[in-house]
DNA sequence: GACAACCATTGACAATCTCAACGAATCTCA
DNA sequence: TGAGATTCGTTGAGATTGTCAATGGTTGTC
C-alpha cells in the first residue's frame, strides 16, 4: 500500500546532501523556504472555510475597528492595489465584507467585515494558529517570540515618518 | 516636481494604521512579506546578470562538489520536478550548466555548472549579498545570524532520517 | 520475466504578480 | 474660480509561478 500522507520522502537515491550546501544557509533562500511551507500548511487549514492566506488577511484586516481604504490594505499586504479589488470582490460575494462610501472622500471606500465575516475570521485565525503550530514544531515559544520580533525589524521600514 | 524615487509614501490619507493592527505580528503574514521584499530587492539585483532568485538558487546548487539529481534539487528547493525542468532549460540555453548521465542510474541527470556558470554566479552572490543588507538594514549581524538559525529550525524538519 | 516504483519531461490549468490605462474625485495654486 | 496634476478604485492584458496528471525510459523486486 502506497503511503502518500505527507511529504516525508525516503530513499536519498545520490550522496549529495544539499543541506550542507552553503547555499543552505543563505536568508532569502531559507525566507522562501519557509514561507513556502507556511503558506502550503494555511492554505490547506483555510481551505474547508473558503478561504486562502490571501482573503484570510484581508478579511482580518476589515475586523479592525478603523476600517482602511484599499489603498492602505494594498500598501500593508504588498499587494498590488487591481489584487485587492479582485480579493475584495471575492469576500463580498460570499457575504462577508461590505464596501462602504468614504465620508471623507468620496474616491476611496471602507471594506469593514459583516457579521458573517467576523464569525469567519474567529473560526479561520484558529485554523491558521493550528497550522502555523505545526510548522513551528521545532521552536520554543521563546524563539517564535524572537522570531516574530525580528521580522517585525525587517518589515516595519518606515524610511521617514517622524 | 515629483520625486518618483524608491516607494516611500506620504501622505496617510485615513487615520488607519495598520502596523497596529494585530495581523501585523502573525508570523505567515511577517514571513510572508519579508520573503516579498527579500525577492523584489534580489529579482532587482539580479535582473541585470540574467537572473532571477530561481535561477540564481539552482546555479548556485549547481556549483556544490557533489552534483545532485533533479529530483534532489526540486526537493530541497521545495518546487515541483517540471519546474526545475524549465529552470535548468533556461540555465543551459545560456551556457551557464550541463546536463550529464549519471554513471549510477541511467534515469537521473546530473546538473554541474560551467565554467561561465561558476564565474556568474560569484557575480551573482554579490549581488545578491548587496541587495540583502539592504532588506537587513534594520538588523544588527547578531540578529541576522540568529534569524538564519530560527529559519534553519523551521526549514530542517525532516521528519525520519536516522 | 512480470510488475511496481522512480526519474525526467511534457502539457494543461489555476493562481499570482506586474504593468498600463481609464473615469471619478480631490488637491494645488495662480 | 478654474486648469492641471494627483489619487482612488477599477479593468484588462501579459508574464511568472504553483499544481496536477500522464508518459517513455530505467531500475529494483520477487
Amino acid at each position: 500500500m502506497p503511503a502518500k500522507d505527507t511529504a516525508a520522502s525516503s530513499t536519498p537515491l545520490s550522496g549529495a546532501d544539499l543541506w550542507s550546501s552553503s547555499l543552505a544557509s543563505h536568508v532569502p533562500f531559507l525566507i522562501a523556504r519557509a514561507r513556502a511551507l507556511m503558506v502550503r500548511r494555511c492554505n490547506q487549514a483555510l481551505r474547508p472555510l473558503g478561504l486562502n492566506v490571501r482573503t484570510f488577511s484581508l478579511l482580518w484586516l476589515t475586523t479592525e475597528p478603523v476600517p482602511a481604504t484599499q489603498r492602505e490594505l494594498s500598501d500593508f499586504l504588498d499587494l498590488d492595489p487591481s489584487q485587492v479589488v479582485a480579493l475584495i470582490d471575492d469576500l463580498e460575494a460570499q457575504g462577508l465584507v461590505e464596501r462602504r462610501a468614504n465620508p471623507a472622500d468620496r474616491r476611496a471606500r471602507q471594506t469593514v467585515a459583516t457579521e458573517k465575516g467576523r464569525r469567519l475570521c474567529g473560526t479561520a485565525q484558529a485554523a491558521v494558529d493550528r497550522a502555523t503550530e505545526e510548522v513551528f514544531a521545532g521552536l520554543t515559544k521563546g524563539e517564535q517570540a524572537q522570531l516574530t520580533s525580528l521580522l517585525l525589524g525587517i518589515n516595519r521600514q518606515k524610511p521617514s515618518r517622524a
